[in-house]
DNA sequence: GTATAATTCAAACGTATGTTTGAATTCTGG
DNA sequence: CCAGAATTCAAACATACGTTTGAATTATAC
């Protein structure tokens, strides 16, 4: 069972994004990602321009399908409601499912690209902000339209304090539910990734109803 | 209104705090924390023995005596208990709000400490890593075993991750409070900090209580 | 006041970084 | 088969980094 080989673009930028995963994406240089992954240390500029071209290509592969599936989730329960007020429980799995379900599918980047993420939304690297800021936007947005919407008579300035615990709190359990298995090469099963958004969602659910 | 002249290792500490705040800490060199600091730059290596010295001195300054309030905020609450199940509410005030407090009070480092603090926690740099787990770690404990006394009957892998989403979602939303008001020097006012401690406090208690 | 210690300072050291260069090699279309 | 484009490669570039050095300066103690 070898793995394909791929061409020296795509072993680059998979490689990286091991590597940011691993250790931070700062503290990786360009001559340990073309050690890694055995091309020659002016790859990286020649296919990329630069160090900070390669950041921004690896955050981009994965930040703009993330928050377009969680836009078309949020956008897809919104339309099912016709209308009227959309149900709690159902924007809440919009939000979470995609990131839980990839992070948790081996096929898809699995624990290093869960890790990948996290170290992503909270690293000071200005260009992964920027590309996070630029995508994410449109994602908050709509959950925190959506939730005023489903949670009636809350305080806005409350709402909107609870939502971003909630995504806090998601990235943060994210972040140990890959921690390790991103460095051990330990596969997750893709069946347990209901699990965890059944727990997000009771959670969630439970905390934004509740009048302070 | 001149600010009190500080002595050099001081003066070290404080400007690196708030460049490690600012920018991340592994983004910062020795030469821009002594420039900033206006003191020699062989004087980190003269008082700190090293960089790596310097940064494990700024992290335990704020990690160690916060850590200590958490632990003994949790011990009063179980020692006031008298051997019966602590109260939940009195349990997740004395987590979150040492840290709130000093994040909200301008004379204790205020958004500054509070930005570097949740740097520490998210920061790749093993040192740090090192520091936080060391001190932290017994906070997490008596957190998690207070917990379990006070929400009887729930599954305790959904209160351990439940434990996890409310530290998260704490870490997130100090982040946001302090992101933009440590750059700009802007001050907070101590008397909101009741505020967002009845917010987290509500919103956790009825997250935690909820079953699945 | 003077000797001793503590601190500050400018300069340099070795190393690691991102990037560029130009030749060598491989791939591609006719 | 071959010209031209695309890619790979080893080497070097300039810069920034953490650290060390030894002299100069300041503070401390007797």
């Amino acid at each position: 069972m070898k793995a394909i080989e791929l061409d020296t673009r795509d072993r680059i930028l998979d490689v990286a994004e091991r590597l940011f995963a691993e250790h931070g994406i700062d503290a990786v240089s360009v001559r340990k990602i073309t050690a890694a992954a055995k091309v020659n240390l002016a790859a990286v500029n020649y296919y990329f321009g630069s160090k900070d071209g390669l950041i921004g290509a690896v955050v981009e592969r994965r930040v703009a399908p993330l928050s377009q599936r969680q836009v078309q989730a949020l956008d897809a329960v919104r339309k099912g409601g016709k209308g009227r007020a959309p149900r709690l429980d159902l924007i809440l799995e919009a939000f979470c499912r995609p990131m839980i379900e990839q992070a948790m599918d081996p096929k898809a980047g699995g624990a290093v690209f869960g890790r990948f993420m996290v170290r992503c939304l909270a690293d000071p690297n200005p260009i992964v902000g920027k590309k996070v800021a630029e995508h994410f936007g449109s994602v908050g947005k709509r959950f925190y339209e959506m939730l005023v919407q489903a949670v009636p008579g809350m305080p806005q300035e409350d709402l909107w304090w609870r939502m971003h615990l909630l995504m806090g709190g998601l990235h943060h359990c994210l972040m140990i539910l890959t921690v390790h298995k991103a460095s051990s090469g330990r596969r997750c099963m893709k069946m347990d990734a209901d699990k965890y958004v059944k727990r997000f969602v009771s959670f969630a659910a439970a905390a934004l109803k509740v009048r302070i």
